[in-house]
DNA sequence: TTCAATATTGACCCAGCATTCAAGCTGCGA
DNA sequence: TCGCAGCTTGAATGCTGGGTCAATATTGAA
């Protein structure tokens, strides 16, 4: 009945977020939005609302890019508990391009910049965090249960634990380690709670 | 001969680093900064030089008061290694108002908003974290001497646990984590590390 | 073929940005 | 007391920011 949209949502999607990933929520201009994406400014209005509702959006798409690799680890049930754990590490901070490690992570970075520093994009970007901690969460009770884990740490606090090695791995990678020197990182916490 | 100045120079880089700190780099419009600060227009870009120029210089604050912190926990030789590490930690995330704790740190901050994302600031947030890992190592080297690290971990390596530590504490801080909680991971770290 | 519905376009808006500067002010040396 | 070095002031500047909108294009249905 009218007339159908042209450009590629997912694409516009992920160009944006890799925009907002690079650089922050400030220092990505609209123009810088509208030349990355290649669509229009009246058509982002139209189609994606004003900066900050695009900029949900593209937080939307860097949780989709997280379940899915969420998905083949955590969530691979051939896996055994320390095994996803692990693996879930190594598909952030290895098994990706180096253009993508050295920006460390969206939430991470929008927490540190602070995007409106008390407004309504800090509840997106908690509630962003969840999906990772709950999976996560839910290996290491199961490896608690199997008495994998090492005396006197709940699963929760372990669970902590691992969120704040990521956490410093990627403001790490963001200052240009490897690799390697991240894996040593987080390896060495899961050490740490493993028996 | 002339007029002096009027404004008290360190209470003006402690208010903008302050500003900085919280809200980031871009966030800092000159107008916050001159609200923040008390002085005027002119006054900043005469005396300050233009807004690139003065984040250096804020940032030049910080390392001053980094420094302090620095001073009386890891360069205090009353304290074993350990002890000094410790009290380093406790500076940081425990005995410091609610308002800095929740703010991070500047550096980290700074590096994931990727102000000017490949330019010079970049550098100078580099060597200001340099400032912190040298008489950290050294500390962790002392330990080393005195068989008080775990076996099979460099001083290099167990620096970098501990620096991914606080880095990832500062980022949790950001995201409203009390002293408490954050004392407990990189206590944790310290013990894993810690013979 | 016509029309209603929606997408696309870029010129346009003005508020806020960083920065400049000419004029005014202040206090010390002469 | 006067002169002037240099600090202070805020109006002015040009530019870029986010956001709007009327005109145009493209479709399916009637």
């Amino acid at each position: 009945m009218a007339r159908p949209v042209e450009f590629d949502e997912n694409k516009v999607l992920t160009n944006a977020m890799e925009q907002f990933w690079k650089e922050g929520y400030e220092a990505s201009s609209v123009q810088k939005l509208l030349d990355c994406t290649g669509i229009n400014r009246g058509t982002l209005y139209n189609s994606f609302g004003d900066k900050e509702t695009f900029f949900k959006s593209c937080v939307d798409q860097y949780n989709r890019l997280s379940e899915k690799q969420i998905e083949t680890t955590l969530g691979n049930s051939a896996l055994q508990p320390w095994e996803a754990i692990s693996a879930y590490f190594d598909e952030i901070l290895v098994n990706t391009s180096n253009k993508h490690r050295g920006m460390g992570c969206l939430l991470v970075n929008s927490l540190c910049e602070s995007v409106n520093y008390d407004k309504e994009i800090k509840k997106v970007i908690r509630s962003s965090q969840a999906l990772v901690r709950k999976p996560l969460l839910a290996r290491v009770k199961q490896a608690h249960k199997a008495g994998k884990v090492k005396k006197g740490i709940s699963p929760e606090f372990a669970t902590d634990a691992l969120l704040n090695s990521l956490f410093g791995a990627r403001v790490n990678a963001r200052d240009g380690k490897n690799a390697k020197q991240l894996k040593a990182l987080v390896d060495f916490t899961i050490a740490a709670l493993r028996k």
